[in-house]
RNA sequence: GGGAUCGUAGUUCAGUUUGGUUAGAACGCCGGCCUGUCAAGCCGGAGGUCGCCGGUUCGAGCCCGGUCGGUCCCGCCA
């Protein structure tokens, strides 16, 4: 090219007016005016206004006219001050022009598919189909750039703090317990596959035995799980690992990290210290364990009231083991009328699998409408009493077996948050979740399954009831969680031997299947393994919150999908028979 | 695996409730006018397999069945 480029279309400012320089970049704009042409002139530092005047250079503002979105220019030109009031106020640049003297087309574009100026000017379908260009808009931009100082951020900050970078495989064995693994086919070594690894889990650990004891990896995971909003099939981690360190440790450095990033990206001030939550708290005040706690909205224990009352579905509920819980919206009564809270309760039981809903509201000093009648007058005024519930209160309940209850409520607190307003949509409110569960019960299996997964160490407190209860067996795993998304997820690793064969033999694997899988680990367990733990930042999501967004998609440059597939490039797609033959593959009818 | 929802000019949408002649608007595109706009303005034009397949009907963008694709959710995501 001609013109090499001087200055970017965001930094020119009355202090350069006087100067001649280069620019180079996209057409945004054509505004003719039949004599006097004005193009916006854009690249990813900012937009420049650049005008064409006939009196000048006829030819050259002739082929100004021809100039379409999208077409990537050169120019020359004298940097100068705007007539007066035909300053733009909305732009960096808004006060000066570039008076082109030289024009270099670069690169004509055909028409667009959509507005490169108005991100909503095509649908997602099609936006995904043409994402270099959807990636072009300010708002993509934006959030790329963020992305970027996010990376930076992270290293720089756990650089400070000591961590060596490392990277692992990406082509390794496959261990199917948990999520579903992407398989590699081997050429050389013919029915045999590689997995894409769904966490470095076992490398990491395996580098604190090796005697790197602080790792960290920003790294890609691959789960073969269904997609959501929030969650893509390939994601990216700021992996941490540590030795010699407990877990207050690993949260420390999780708060400092956070910190950092939200502090150098966005110069937001975290608190100094996050609150820590038990599993068993969250799950009973929140009905998640990931809860949102930028609004209260808390579930309430109804069990002792429900007892006393006629209606039989929360005393079935509750002589069969299961619970009745509520939430109270105060003052919103007369937002729910019948229809609405049709669609609350056929919403829960769809998604949810409730059977139904049950409400109250609060008229003139005492129950109404809802199941308020198997309510004796005494017990609605001591409920009124003890929770000071007031008129135009509407109070909701679920009654199912605990996990439903807990599940459906919590679900239900968001909706009516969102419905009521209540969540402050700008506050970033941070904390660490922590004893969860070590084990599952898989009703499927009939067997125990690792919650988070089979290398994490057991509260020391709780090693008896492995033999007793272990459904009772509390883990020393945390994780962090912001305005309701799960951002690290972490644990203190078991790291000896006798130990990890116990719990696979919890989980229901024998030694023959441990070895076979984890036999590596299991093995360099014997040879010195130090006491490590670590944690995993869920990087995509972390984007989303300093980015502001609700969808994952929008923070990752080349995203999939629902079902997991690519518009752009068309992936995934079929493969030559020689390709197949080679690696020894046979597709199925 | 299941549920909900969407699919109509290049694009965003209206039209579907109640089937009926030529399927509209805006933006974009093309042409003309226009010398200070920044969502420039004004005039004109081109542009449609109503996602696809089948059915009902004298007649389907509209009704029915299926299918493909997008999105959101449940299951799943150690």
């Amino acid at each position: 090219m001609r013109l090499k480029r001087t200055v970017t279309c965001g930094q020119l400012t009355t202090k350069n007016i006087g100067e001649e320089v280069i620019l180079n970049g996209w057409v945004a704009k054509n505004r003719d005016h039949g004599g006097v042409i004005f193009l916006d002139l854009r690249d990813r530092y900012g937009k420049t206004q650049i005008t064409f005047n006939p009196d000048l250079d006829a030819k050259m503002a002739d082929r100004a006219k021809r100039l379409g979105m999208e077409d990537v220019i050169a120019i020359k030109g004298m940097v100068t001050a705007r007539p007066g009031g035909n300053v733009n106020a909305n732009l960096p640049t808004g006060e000066v022009e570039v008076i082109v003297s030289e024009l270099e087309v670069l690169n004509e574009a055909e028409p667009l598919p959509f507005l490169v100026s108005d991100r909503e000017s095509g649908n997602e379908e099609l936006r995904l189909e043409y994402r270099y260009l959807e990636l072009r808009t300010s708002e993509l931009q934006n959030f790329m750039k963020i992305r970027s100082r996010t990376y930076q951020s992270a290293r720089r900050l756990l650089n400070a703090e000591g961590f060596m970078e490392f990277e692992t495989p990406v082509l390794m064995k496959s261990t199917p317990e948990g999520a579903r693994d992407y398989l590699v086919p081997s050429r050389i070594h013919q029915g045999k596959f590689y997995a894409l690894p769904q966490s470095p889990q076992t490398y990491k650990q395996l580098l604190m035995i090796a005697g790197f004891d602080k790792y960290f990896q920003i790294v890609k995971c691959f789960r073969d799980e269904d997609l959501r909003a929030d969650r893509q099939p390939e994601f990216t981690q700021i992996d941490i690992e540590m030795s010699f360190i407990d877990q207050d440790d690993i949260m420390g450095l999780a708060t400092r990290v956070t910190q950092g990033i939200f502090k150098e990206v966005l110069d937001y001030q975290l608190p100094e210290t996050f609150p820590v939550m038990d599993y068993h708290d969250a799950m009973e005040i929140y009905g998640s364990d990931k809860p949102d706690i930028r609004f209260e909205l808390p579930l309430i224990e109804f069990a002792t009231y429900a007892e006393k009352t006629e209606f039989s579905v929360f005393k079935d509920n509750l002589a069969g083991g299961g619970r009745v819980k509520a939430l109270i919206l105060k003052n919103a009564a007369d937002h729910y009328s019948r229809k609405i809270l049709d669609e609350l309760t056929e919403w829960l039981k769809t998604y949810y699998g409730l059977k139904g809903l049950a409400f109250i509201k609060v008229e003139q000093g005492a129950f109404a409408a809802g199941i308020s009648k198997f309510f004796s007058a005494e017990l609605q005024t001591e409920i009124i009493g003890n929770l000071a519930l007031k008129d135009n209160d509407i109070m909701f309940f679920v009654s199912d077996d605990e996990a439903r209850t807990l599940q459906a409520l919590g679900a239900l607190r968001i909706e009516l948050a969102k419905r009521e307003n209540l969540i402050p949509e700008t506050d970033i409110k941070p904390l660490f979740v922590t004893n969860f569960p070590l084990l599952d019960w898989d009703e499927d299996s009939q067997r125990y399954i690792a919650m988070h997964h089979p290398f994490t160490s057991p509260n020391p407190e709780d090693i008896e009831l492995m033999t007793s209860d272990p459904g009772k067996v509390r883990a020393r795993a945390y994780d962090l969680v912001i305005n309701g998304y799960e951002v690290a997820g972490g644990s203190i690793r078991i790291h000896t031997r006798q130990m990890q064969s116990r719990m696979f033999e919890l989980i229901g694997m024998d030694e023959e299947e441990a070895n076979a899988r984890f036999g590596f680990l299991l093995r360099a367990f014997k040879y010195g393994a130090p006491p490590h733990g670590g944690i995993a930042f869920g990087f995509d999501r972390l984007i989303m919150l300093l980015a502001g967004t609700d969808n994952i998609r929008d923070v990752i440059a080349f995203p999939k999908t629902t079902s997991a597939a690519s518009l752009m490039d068309d992936a995934p797609s079929f493969v030559d028979e020689d390709q197949l033959r080679e690696l020894h593959i046979k597709l199925m009818e």
